[in-house]
DNA sequence: ACCTGAACACCGTTCAAGT
DNA sequence: ACCTGAACACCGTTCAAGT
């Protein structure tokens, strides 16, 4: 009986910081944050953990950075923005980034820890690009930039918990008071 | 030589939820959230970490539950709001509750968590009665609550990580930028 | 009732060794 | 260059035993 090549390990696609980073956030969004361990994540590639370190030589850390920098660094379409339009440009991007974090809300604890500090510089500069094109002078935009970043990020942490109301328990749509909210901060920047 | 009254186990201060809980609280602000063992909350307490689990039977989980709760339940004073003042009371209970968050820096990654539901709910509902008490009608107090929670919630986790203006490297003020977006967010409310 | 000691299954990571 | 296997120090938690 010959060699099996399909089952030798020259065969496999081999290891890249791609491949790893994707699995780790499948396992993350699947089981949870508590359950990425370098042993589970070496499992779910085919390969012994310790093969991650050679792509990864500061490890679990570097996994953790590379899993914010994937979910939290998106931008804003800066190209798009002019006097007329760039709320409505804040508003589009505000949905999305709320949407991502969502989808990923294992990651959202790493976001908040202080672990990869460059991770969101792209994201802030944009919606301060945005602001400029669209004539909002440079304090107020930087002040603005933030404000809207921390509401998004906030409410997503908010959401996540799932925060009861006391009264009734009746469910809170939170779509909408995502929305509204937003609406606020929008219509106080500038 | 008799026996030393002062070593013996019958002469400390018996464990408790509090004593446990404050000496988590010192390692995570001392050391960060990552040194917080059962193992080394233990030697703080001058205790085995199995003594631990006869106070907390639901082990580490139960600990960090009350971290959360220690810190991030912490309603608005509803007693001194009306008309004219419930935007006051919400911003210097809004300056006071991210005192509280960048205090213990290291709990922020919990509170975004899962866990404790429960935790911020009296925080949430304290916030709706000031501006109930203020003459806000329902719905948009119930907005507001959570923009303005999100807000600071979302703000604090920026401050944190320090995130980076892109042009120069100045120094951002934090504490402007807080208030500043706060008013912002209070100016929309009601 | 409250705490201890030993034990178990599981971590992240290092290092020498294989191909 | 890329991966493996064994090993180390450290986790959270259980359970029987002590007082």
């Amino acid at each position: 009986m010959v060699r099996q090549p399909s089952i030798n390990a020259q065969n496999r696609a081999p290891l890249s910081i791609e491949r790893i980073t994707e699995a780790a956030l499948q396992i993350v969004d699947g089981q949870g944050l508590g359950r990425l361990t370098m042993r589970r994540l070496g499992d779910a590639l085919e390969v012994e953990a310790m093969a991650i370190y050679h792509h990864l030589p500061r490890g679990k850390e570097q996994l953790l950075d590379g899993l914010v920098a994937h979910v939290a660094a998106a931008p804003a379409d800066t190209g798009a923005a002019d006097a007329a339009s760039w709320r409505g440009v804040l508003r589009s991007w505000a949905g999305d980034y709320r949407g991502r974090l969502l989808a990923h809300a294992g990651v959202l604890p790493l976001v908040v820890t202080r672990r990869n500090p460059a991770a969101l510089t792209a994201t802030v500069t944009s919606l301060r690009e945005v602001m400029r094109q669209g004539g909002v002078r440079e304090e107020p935009a930087a002040v603005a930039a933030h404000t809207l970043l921390g509401y998004v990020i906030g409410h997503a942490a908010l959401e996540v918990r799932g925060t009861a109301e006391d009264g009734a328990d009746r469910a809170v749509d939170w779509d909408a008071r995502f929305t509204v909210g937003l609406d606020l901060v929008l219509t106080g920047a500038g």
